[in-house]
DNA sequence: ATGTATGCAAAGCGTTTGCATCATG
DNA sequence: CATGATGCAAACGCTTTGCATACAT
């Protein structure tokens, strides 16, 4: 996809406003290398725009894909996929009460060593650490609430 | 997770029947590198016992689930995942067709800096990489599409 | 003046489960 | 006979869209 200056260009071009929420969507997009989901691209988006609405950038996404400068993926795991985007977060998960924090930390670079790669092109490493949260953990006599442990 | 020998003892050591479903999903499952879904494993007790009923696979599983033999993931991939494989390991993700494949490789201590923990206890560390697999990357190959950049 | 963004609510759509009934270890 | 399997239908959780209203270019 094209650069936020040229996008923006090409919006002008057909008649389409200039907005920050399409700048914002632009850049973010820009940046980024894999395949976002919707919900992903929303994430980032507020993290620099906390008023913008999911609405919004289906919208967006939907004017991108329509003017070919994002191609949209089904893979049929549930959410839509678009060109291009990384995450790069971990995750806390309580075993026993299925609570899942977000980690924010750099672990160095996680490769994998090539011969168990299996012909995986790596994009991401998103590491789950598995544990007990303070209050499960301050907590241990109860019963286990909820019986998803997912993860 | 066990044998299917053992299983059996198991189930019978609990007080539970030994059906014919149920043997043939221990088989399966023994023999199952991959990580199947409720419906791949579905799949595979389906073509060779054509009657079996979907819900008769998730209750089972769900047994196992609860007597650890078998471990439930949510990959974020739409379904749960059940893998049959006990000892620490790793996961490689295809972000396009959501196939998962095991990982056996060190990755050295993994700790969560103190100061991000939130009170966690943790207990284990796993790593999902995410990314293509051979066949999706050299499809993707043939359909070319802007300047996508790896990162 | 238009085109846009927002916030809900509801529509979709797979995955899972509840339940009544039939079968079988 | 008590437990398990089946077949639906309904519940769920999550993504996506429709629409009415408020806003911004």
């Amino acid at each position: 996809m094209r650069s936020p200056g040229e996008l923006t260009e090409a919006f002008r071009a057909r008649g389409l406003k200039v907005t920050p929420q399409r700048q914002a969507i632009f850049r973010i997009l820009y940046d980024n290398g894999a395949h976002p989901t919707a919900e992903a691209v929303y994430e980032h988006v507020r993290a620099e725009m906390p008023t913008v609405s999911l609405r919004t950038v289906y919208a967006i996404l939907g004017e991108l894909v329509e003017m070919g400068e994002l191609q949209q993926l089904d893979l049929g795991t549930g959410a839509a996929r678009f060109d291009p985007n990384q995450t790069g977060h971990h995750h806390l998960v309580c075993e026993r009460c299925g609570k899942v924090r977000d980690l924010q930390a750099d672990f160095g670079p996680l490769k994998v060593p090539t011969r168990q790669r299996q012909g995986f092109v790596v994009d991401t490493a998103e590491i789950v650490f598995r544990g007990l949260c303070a209050e499960c953990a301050s907590d241990q006599a109860d019963q286990p609430r909820g019986e998803d442990r997912h993860v």
